[in-house]
DNA sequence: GCGGGTGTGGCAACCGGTTGACAGTGATGC
DNA sequence: GCATCACTGTCAACCGGTTGCCACACCCGC
């Protein structure tokens, strides 16, 4: 039987070592392509260009530099070899193409929480783009701590050609360590020495200051995500300038957690503060707060406007719709993983930052300040 | 236990050469784990089994073996093998080892479409059971079309151990073909001679529709999803089943597409259908049809009740908050992917399938019918 | 006709593990 | 005391591509 190829009895558990373990998911798209050749049964017995190499009456290393080395072959003999790969359905394998260059084609993307909805478009998009180089994105979890972060980190760069770093927990110097490794590129935080691509949070949010500034609102309330978040930071920032530019008083309030329940248990300060109009770190705190005080008996608009950040997947399922400031996170994920393969490509330019633009997403959940 | 380490980040890219193409998002937990060696710049010099043998005074197979094979070496030269290794920081190219035994560590995921976060949580329960075993999960997105699954799964299976098929649109034939190939479980869907993890949906669906009898509804629409789903044909059948027990009379509508703008489409048909309670194929349909209604002026669910499917996230974001029937979507991707491991490692039972309880969750959007 | 340049293909040595076959060792059995 | 056997470790041949180096052809110009 030529090779066979181990057939996938396997059996061996290979369980955990005392040390590490981890696991993953990979997303893989399709792109066109049909498989080749008709019917299923071709299976499993794949062909290695060594039976290309047969049928072509060629060298193996010939046929390896047809598939991968254009115009490294006559045009004839290139012809010669793509015929017989195409009637033998050959497909490299990865594995083996790996061993000796290093090279995978892969990407890795760490976030801190796969399920959390605001990385999901940025995985959308920097899979998107991979997708159409012919990249695999592998995404890896970094459980929202800075520690396991950098072993993700290390792990992936051992297996990937390049990193993206999504809303990174880890310190700048760790992540220029990992730069002077492989190419890395980070979204949602400017890291000096490091390519990165963030989202230009003045304009929505001046955006939206001057709406709720426009709507008669006198004073309004920030609810801060993580502390050692540097996306809160901007935020804030963002926030505080806004409000000066625009004559609104503006306070910070402190939540728990950037989630639907650190929402609503924000929501008492919210109250308190006596502001008519409120900005969250994010959409979910936004969403948990306006539940918990619609729950209060409060009208949403007309007592209190809310407002979001980024747009997530069911934003708009809140009644009101929730008004939110997007960031263009399909936008990072894909100019991200743009820079990541051209930085691979040896197109890389300078480490700059990349910008790209926030905008106000007017919906139900904000209004005119309620004459008081 | 000691030995394996099996860093399998891996990912495989399965990319190709002028066939193919594709990518992949993988995702990667850590588990528990230092990275071993103290400081940073252990970095890219990876050590590999001919640098702990040089260490340990063995011959490198000795410490493939160690690592590798419990109990096929003595203890001490396990121990000499184990420390060696610890203190270059080993850990295991995965390229390599996939490459004589064609044993990846890795199983894939294929689903229709990766943002739909009906997947979500079975991708989650899949990758976290995956990873307890030191197995990546690869997850694959098929575009909802049956034809590139079929490609799609014929590519994932070159580089994965095996395969789990959420939802899947391909025929029944194709997916013993895949099964006759490598270890396969199917989600949501019923195959003959194939392992399967499918919701029971009597026990949720007949919560359901008790509770909508009891609240005196007469007439209820079910809203289909697509023609081609499995889910929903047996989603249909559980409605019918449990409205003639009940003594409700039911009537079918059919959606264009299964989101929230199908929802909203949907509307109309809902409105002059007359009934007073809807349950839709999924929380997607559900959401867009309350949305419409509302705009409608419709009161829910006073004037209408509606129950959807899934309980996915955001389902409890809207107003009121989606009374749904839960499938257990996690537990789902748990399950198959044990089945799936035990299959590889041969503690695999007969081809059955798998049941996984359903149940309603009362949420607001759901009530007594209006006093007509 | 000869030296030099360029375009092509072959040879063989990797990449880093895995594994079947086998040899050396010591223990055990009779 | 010798054959048997279980236990360990070594040897070497893979797995399937990639690539540096070289050889051979062929074309060119002088």
């Amino acid at each position: 039987m030529t090779e066979s190829r181990a057939s996938r009895v396997s059996a061996i558990a290979a369980d955990g070592s005392d040390l590490h373990a981890g696991s993953a998911v990979s997303a893989e798209v399709n792109s066109a392509a049909s498989s080749g050749a008709k019917k299923g049964r071709t299976g499993k017995a794949n062909s290695t260009i060594y039976d290309i190499a047969k049928v072509a009456g060629v060298n193996p290393s010939t046929v390896s530099r047809a598939l991968s080395k254009p115009g490294r072959v006559s045009a004839k003999t290139q012809k010669l070899i793509e015929k017989a790969a195409a009637e033998l359905n050959y497909q490299v394998n990865p594995f083996a193409r790996a061993l000796p260059t290093g090279r995978t084609n892969t990407i890795g993307l760490i976030v801190a929480d796969i399920t959390n909805p605001t990385f999901f478009d940025i995985i959308r998009g920097a899979q998107a783009t991979g997708n159409v180089r012919d990249y695999t994105l592998v995404l890896a979890e970094s459980a929202e701590s800075g520690a396991t972060e950098l072993t993700v980190a290390r792990r992936l760069m051992s297996t990937a050609d390049g990193l993206i770093l999504a809303s990174p927990r880890m310190n700048d110097a760790d992540i220029r360590s990992l730069f002077a490794d492989k190419p890395v590129v980070v979204i949602n935080r400017e890291v000096e020495g490091v390519p990165c691509v963030i989202p230009d949070v003045r304009k929505g949010i001046g955006e939206a200051v001057r709406s709720i500034a426009a709507n008669g609102h006198k004073k309004l309330a920030f609810v801060a995500g993580p502390a050692q978040s540097w996306m809160s930071a901007r935020r804030w920032e963002g926030v505080q300038e806004a409000c000066e530019w625009s004559g609104v008083e503006v306070i910070r309030l402190e939540s728990t957690k950037p989630t639907v329940d650190g929402g609503r248990q924000v929501a008492r300060d919210v109250l308190s503060s006596g502001a008519s109009a409120v900005m969250t770190y994010n959409d979910l705190l936004a969403i948990g707060l306006m539940q918990e005080l619609q729950a209060a008996g409060l009208d949403i608009p007309d007592q209190i406007s809310i407002i979001g950040f980024d747009d997530i997947f069911g934003a708009d399922f809140t009644t009101p719709p929730l008004t939110t400031v997007r960031s263009p996170l399909e936008a990072c994920g894909k100019a991200a993983a743009a820079r990541l393969l051209d930085l691979l490509h040896g197109n890389g330019e300078l480490a700059r930052t990349l910008q790209v633009e926030t905008q106000l997403v007017l919906r139900g959940s904000s209004g005119r300040s309620p004459a008081r």
